[in-house]
DNA sequence: CTTCTTGCAAACCATTTGCATCATT
DNA sequence: AATGATGCAAATGGTTTGCAAGAAG
């Protein structure tokens, strides 16, 4: 959490940006909620805190939170982006099941290492990835 | 291509719709056209071949594909949809070089092998899934 | 103090939709 | 003929942006 809002702050100062305290709000409710969020959540949630950042303002932070390399924007299949925040190497991929909505995270070693091994191989130079897969839950199917 | 079309009608007499001139249309361009291409695509080429049918009519129609199984909806990271069609098994995902914009199909047995054991494993029932790889090309990097 | 930020409201852009007219079965 | 489909233009919904007022370094 310290650790997020220092790198942030490294990489406002690098580029002559302002670590305003919309922005520090912003970015510890990202840290401090677990999953994923969109920008309605957010607000929703920084106004039951009493805390304030304008939905302009939010999509703003979160340009430079993703460009950052502090959080990840990810499409979950309903029309908007979703973001969460990437701590370290808990790299992860999603399921979203069509019917409930619900959202399980995964991650497979042998698919991240065909993955490198692939880019490696064509000569791309990776930035990110995303891997969705769409179905029903066990509860739904 | 007489494949598709046939499939298609299938499809729309089972939900009592009607294989208008329109659809038909929309689906021989893409079926024509070899890769990944928009409704602002879609729309050109049909004009430049004297071919008529509205934003809305492919809108309509190309839900009507991929919920058919014939087109797949794919984000490429452009901020709108593309579609590509799915012909039998050549199942495919997508690189897209951020700078130069060009999109490398690629595919991978082993991945997509560790894919279905993972579905198995955790019961999930999977309909779809696309796997998306953002970064540099060889050119770009 | 200078430069960057914020919030607001307007603008944007892809996609969807209501409705009167037209085509397919 | 009856039921759907089309095209248009208006509506929608997420996201971006111009600008005047405010805050960070």
């Amino acid at each position: 959490m310290t650790q997020a809002i220092e790198t942030f702050a490294k990489y406002l100062n690098s580029k002559d940006l302002k670590l305003t305290k919309e922005r520090k709000t912003v970015l510890q409710e990202i840290f401090l909620h677990g999953g994923h969020l969109d920008v309605e959540d957010l607000l929703h949630s920084l106004r039951k805190k009493k805390k304030r950042a304008s939905r302009a303002t939010i999509y703003r932070t979160l340009e430079l939170l993703v460009d950052s390399g502090l959080v990840r924007k990810v499409d979950l299949g309903h029309g908007h982006s979703h973001y969460e925040h990437v701590l370290g190497d808990a790299h992860h991929e999603h399921m979203v099941c069509l019917k409930c909505g619900k959202v399980i995270e995964f991650s497979d070693k042998r698919i991240e290492r065909s993955l490198n091994k692939l880019c490696e191989k064509s000569g791309f130079e990776q930035c990110s990835h995303h891997f969705q897969i769409f179905g029903y839950c066990k509860d739904c199917r």
